[in-house]
DNA sequence: GTGCATTTGTTCGTATGTATA
DNA sequence: TTATACATACGAACAAATGCA
């Protein structure tokens, strides 16, 4: 398939945390919510929002620090 | 059926798997690559995997721990 | 220096849906 | 209809990195 299928949980995720960062909701260098937020946030487990975050940093939009956090790059 | 379908990739994987144990190259208690390594080294689905490592431990000659990883007997 | 809480990383367990032969 | 195979998704446990009191 061409495009992803917006209906995949990863892909909502990923696509509202994007258009978000997008938007400057987070100016670049802050900290996303973490996962367990994202979690609470989304309804969805903890290996979606992974995925969704993973995705991200894939695109470039954030950089991922282990035991510190997440953030956003631009 | 006496005997397994080679062709069929879980079989794949477990025949691959058993023949480097039974040739050494893990030494007795040393951890086998997880699911997403062996995921990425055969191309094949997680479901796959956990099929072929499922049958190695039926055979004993793995060890399975939840949230640590698979051990080679011997 | 030690311990604890927070956060991300890794791994296996399980269930469900889709496609194919 | 059954068996294989893939992808998605949830959950649980263990592990490592970080920061702080």
């Amino acid at each position: 398939m061409a495009f992803p299928n917006p209906y995949l949980r990863y892909s909502v995720v990923e696509a509202a945390l994007a258009a978000e960062i997008g938007d400057g909701r987070w100016a670049p260098g802050t900290r996303l919510p973490g996962e367990n937020a994202l979690i609470g946030r989304f309804r969805v487990s903890r290996s979606t929002v992974r995925r969704a975050v993973q995705n991200l940093a894939a695109r470039g939009l954030v950089e991922i620090h282990p035991g510190k956090g997440t953030f956003v790059i631009r």
